[in-house]
DNA sequence: CAAAATTTTTAGGCCCCCCTAAACTCAAAC
DNA sequence: GTTTGAGTTTAGGGGGGCCTAAAAATTTTG
């Protein structure tokens, strides 16, 4: 098989996105550990995620292809490489480590890092990475309960965890994850308490919608939030590192 | 004449850098304080200074000119317009802020922030510039000793303030300013504990150079250098913000 | 299993910002 | 006041990354 010289170049900001939207997408949403259960992934989705059309999503899968950073077939999607998901995994440490910076060193919300890292991603140093990395204490996860690759680019185990709509009434835990970017629903989460670390228990699945217990409040929850909640039952042995969701000592080793 | 819109669209990296050296290099060496003060700029100064052709800096004078952002008259050079020295004043808060946080709140050594603030620069949001500014408690100058433009984009005042070569022998002072982004002169100086606040002395002004004492050391330091060390006076009334050169406080209230 | 609907790819363009080569200006020197 | 040459601009290209429109492949449907 043609060796395809791994590019040394430095990768444009597009490829970087691209690259790191393979994997997020080919994850799923049960967020596999390795690329070997990764999934393959379909140019409309990339299209709709990039927020670009399918035909500029082409032309990039065509490059990365001759870049051997992803198997590309025509019509069939396209998975990492592993030179492709090493370039992935460092793009999603750095936002990563980003978001729990700006959140544990400068005070941003844990609804408002999403998209400061976004654009800081690309354009920090190795240096710069494993300062923040430093002073942060290694963390194993940002504020929004995803886990964050090490710098070997292994991601940590997370505890098991549930989607909330897949939690029966009376059942209840803790935040592990937010899985959205989308700002609104950020902000709503944050506005009703339900970040990272917070309780929650599923008193009953109505037809709009999932009726919830925060503290002593209660919300009906919209499906479309409560499929991208991520709970983990109390009682479980491990739930994780909620990425010092307010103000414990940021300097904790992980 | 002619309303040029002042473009709403945010600039792209190259315009802002463009802007950014319009304004370096027409504040000349002396660190006009206004735009009033500010020279002409040469097609060849700017190509020389950006790494870029002369043929590539006639091309985007002529953008940036019907944008607004900069009065161009061929053969003859270029300066900013009100509109362009805002923007520019805005970039170079940004780098100065980034270096001096660099500095004080990751560690970095005062010689290292340049190349991280350069890129970076380019990437942060109003945000993060006020967070930072506040983290830092409002500085005046960074850890080269360069004013850096508050947030209603005014230069504060600096001390007066002489280059080296312009000392006679005998005269001493505090570095005020260390003015290149050369890194190997700026690891020179670093390595000669040159920095801004620290005390140096005049010796003699040699033909391959001038002898100067820093502490109990004497070197020779080569015209080039000589040249881009300003010194405040001892005795003159004001030193200046040495950007917190060592461990000061780093929460002080400017 | 063929027709219809959907997805994906190709083809052709555009803007950005850079380049080289050649033509032009201006100013300094004869 | 020409000549000469340094500095500058024009002309023509190229790669990156996006777009629209049209063609092709695949999947769904009847």
């Amino acid at each position: 098989m043609p060796e395809s010289t791994v590019s040394k170049t430095p990768l444009s900001e597009a490829q970087e996105d691209y690259l790191k939207q393979i994997l997020l997408l080919g994850s799923g949403a049960e967020g596999a550990g390795t690329l070997a259960d990764t999934l393959a992934v379909t140019t409309q989705n990339l299209a709709d995620e990039i927020q670009v059309k399918p035909a500029s999503v082409t032309g990039m899968l065509k490059k990365l292809s001759e870049l051997g950073l992803v198997e590309y077939e025509a019509y069939r999607g396209v998975r990492l490489t592993e030179a492709g998901y090493k370039v992935a995994l460092e793009v999603l440490r750095h936002h990563r480590l980003l978001e729990a910076y700006l959140h544990q060193a400068l005070g941003y919300g844990w609804e408002e890092v999403h998209a400061e890292a976004e654009r800081l991603e690309h354009h920090i140093s190795e240096a710069f990475e494993q300062r923040i990395a430093e002073w942060l204490g290694h963390p194993t996860h940002d504020p929004h309960g995803d886990a964050i690759p090490s710098a070997a680019l292994e991601l940590p185990q997370s505890a098991p965890q549930r989607r909330l709509v897949a939690l029966e009434a009376g059942e209840y835990g803790l935040v592990a994850r937010v899985a959205t970017q989308d700002q609104d629903s950020l902000n709503l989460f944050a506005h009703l308490g339900l970040k990272p670390g917070a309780r929650v228990e599923v008193l009953e699945h109505a037809p709009d919608g999932t009726r919830v217990r925060v503290g002593t409040e209660r919300y009906l929850l919209p499906a479309s939030l409560a499929q991208v909640l991520w709970v983990s039952l109390m009682g479980d042995s491990y739930v994780g590192d909620f990425g010092d969701a307010e103000g414990r000592n940021p300097k904790a080793k992980g």
